[in-house]
DNA sequence: ACAAGTATGCACCTTTTGGTAAGTACCCAA
DNA sequence: TTGGGTACTTACCAAAAGGTGCATACTTGT
């Protein structure tokens, strides 16, 4: 209670180091990561991205099985952006039973390139990335009260 | 054509070669991906982790300014569950004019890193990647049909 | 003939997300 | 006294994202 407020001087942050510098703003883009963000925006985009980064080309099928719970809307739409983007390259082998299948430019295998350390990381700390969605939900379910 | 209808064995990609395994699934993920996504997921925490990776503990209001076009609500509500993920440290300094700041945790600073990546992937792709979003707005703003 | 599979398109609707604007409590400078 | 700054909170609302389900056009298997 007593105001002794003189300026503490908070200590300097012994974690945390610096990672690197980040380019900053072409056109409309705070920043490197700002940009990749806007393209692989999509709640698919970087699953199917780093899918296809793993298995080469694959079926529109596939693809709808591998990608787990997406819808054909979803998956499609997705894909459509991607292509537009530049990432993924169609193939329609304009077939009878229709056949298609999609594959990674090289700018989308790039990317899929950068996806691996998020990869790496998710499956590293699964265990605490599952035991914080488990707390998450069930936060979310319980308090439909006012704050507590 | 009965008898091998089976495979029709498309061309086995020359292209794309694979990236790396994925550990699949622990809990409810697909891969490490996926879990990493759902810690992510929200139009700011990325730009958030980054940020603060580089630049250690950081008071509210720097990020605000830092993080172009946030507002408060957005911030907060993403710093809140970033805190309650375990990848923030909030510092309440309890002063009199507010003072608080926000730094990472070791597991937030580990996916920090994991983003350098595709912070790098954005920088040296952004001439494509502002090229493209050109087209796009073109392509939203002229198919938009009096929709209001 | 009929169901199933292939790769999509489309209409409709709900959920989620995010933005705006106002308010709080307190201080300092003009 | 007014205005600005700090770090939030809350209510309300618009827009975007995403899901469901039906339709297409054609083939193959039963």
């Amino acid at each position: 209670m007593s105001s002794d407020r003189s300026n503490p001087l908070p200590p300097p942050a012994p974690t945390s180091p610096p990672v690197q510098s980040c380019t900053p703003t072409l056109p409309g883009f705070t920043c490197g990561l700002d940009a990749t963000l806007r393209v692989i925006a999509g709640k698919w985009k970087p699953l199917i991205l780093y899918f296809l980064a793993q298995g080469g080309p694959t079926r529109y099928g596939e693809l709808r099985r591998a990608v787990r719970d997406v819808s054909d809307k979803m998956l499609i739409q997705q894909l459509k952006e991607l292509e537009a983007d530049g990432l993924v390259k169609r193939t329609d082998y304009k077939e009878v039973p229709p056949r298609v299948d999609y594959s990674l430019t090289p700018l989308g295998h790039s990317l899929g390139e950068a996806l691996v350390p998020l990869c790496s990381w998710g499956t590293e700390h699964m265990a605490e990335v599952s035991r914080v969605f488990a707390e998450r939900e069930a936060w979310t379910r319980r308090g439909r009260q006012p704050t507590v």
